[in-house]
RNA sequence: UUGACAGCCUAGAGAACCGCCUUGGGCGUUUACGCUUGGGGAGGAACUUCCGGACUUCACAGGGAAACGCGCCAACCGAAAGGUUGGGACGUAUGGGGUAAAAGCCAUACGGACGGAAAGUGCCACAGAAAACAAACCGCCUUCGGGCAAGGGUGAAAAGGUGCGGUAAGAGCGCACCGCGCACAAGGCAACGCGUGCGGCAGGGCAAACCCCGCGGGGAGCAAGGCCAAAUAUGUCCAUACGUGUCCCGCGUCAGAGACAGAGUAGGCCGCUUAGAGUAAUGGUUCUCACAGGCAGCAAUGCCUGACAGAAUCUGGGGUAUGGGCUGUCAUUAUA
RNA sequence: GCGCUCGUAGUUCAAUGGAUAGAGCGUCAGCCUCCGAAGCUGGAAAUGUGGGUUCGACUCCCGCCGAGCGCA
């Protein structure tokens, strides 16, 4: 149950947090989405994810959407993902993420590519093939 | 039935599971945090940032002026900005009336930043003789000295308009009607003005050009402002250590492991809210029903979609975007 | 959030309220050349949008739309 919580402690809210996983960590690009992950130092098996919404996206109502839809992506595969990682993701078009649906596996084919998504290979053949 | 305008209402409902923000109680617990149980959790425009106000801070004896903003009148609402209603003048359109043809006049509808052009300055391209000083290109008349401004044409705008008289030709030169100015003035709280008299006529437009008059009017804005405060640097004190010295006091030196100080960065807190501050919550999936729109269909019905838009100190307005419903007025169509 | 500035050809800039909105670079066509480059000649191409003031608006006024900047 508690793999699909979501608190306050798994997100990134420091500005320095963004800061260091941006310049120092390893950028992934997909369709319509950016990733950038970096090994946290402190936070042994917790992931903390952190979101950069540019307001070139769109209007308020349009980003905070795409804002919804992707956390909820990251809450429900949070236990695929590796530990111990910052995650910031960074959408560039609303259009492809519009749906919960596209969202998540915009999100999983980011974090595959990255090789951070752990075993549960047939779940990624059912749910986040990339396009 | 459809459309336009005006006003008002509303911004889907219910359920299940997984989640988020905030807060009260209980439990574990030193806090942090975790568990459990209740409460609350976007809008009519939250958009825009176009005007007000509260609040904060800086400046300021008092007064005047400037920048800037506003501008027909009255009543009402309001703290103010602003709004509502009614009225007036003006403009446009339609109709009536009028005329040789027009205009003035009357009615209806619509419009709006509607003080002042007779305080002063400035501008008015091209065309045109001439664009605000009045003059005269063609022209008209002539006793050849000169007189005239009717006609032509330009322009957005040309020194009142029409008619009659008059004259060498003409002209408000004279007269009538209209226009205009001034004075008085029925009426009206007022803006305004029925009307009367006088004047042959002053004189174009632009003040969303400078300006004048009247009224308002200090600046910046919650990222305002205030409080706490690591690290580092600075200063003061002090024990210890070292040097001097036989030892203590004293004096000097370096370092700090200490204490304090004010300033103040990172950071935190207050400001701050019966939504409330932080990468910033108010969400995701599914089912049922309702409403609206689109597509397909003769129809029953089926499928798809769900307007504009997201709080950040609070609050009053203006403007703009937009789904649905109701009422009224006007126009239109159909039926009776 | 609060405040400020600016919108002219594809781009960088001009234009007292006045005639057909001008110039450089770019672009297109032609000439030149064996073919290109350079050069020469010619053309297309714009006032963000909707109203208002004015005889007349890129210019003045108002509302939208779109960019950019500052403030801890």
């Amino acid at each position: 149950m508690t793999s699909q919580g979501f608190p306050r402690s798994c997100r990134l809210h420091l500005k320095n947090d963004f800061k260091s996983i941006i310049h120092d960590g390893k950028r992934v690009q997909g369709p319509g989405l950016v990733l950038w992950w970096k090994p946290a130092p402190l936070g042994k098996n917790d992931r903390k994810m952190g979101l950069v919404v540019s307001r070139k996206l769109g209007s308020a109502v349009v980003r905070n959407r795409v804002k919804r839809l992707l956390r909820e992506a990251f809450r429900l595969n949070r236990e695929r993902l590796q530990s111990g990682i910052g995650y910031v993701f960074s959408p560039r078009n609303s259009e492809i993420l519009d749906t919960a649906a596209s969202a998540e596996s915009a999100m999983l084919g980011l974090c595959e590519r990255a090789g951070l998504l752990m075993k549960a290979r047939e779940m990624d053949e059912k749910s986040a093939v990339p396009k």
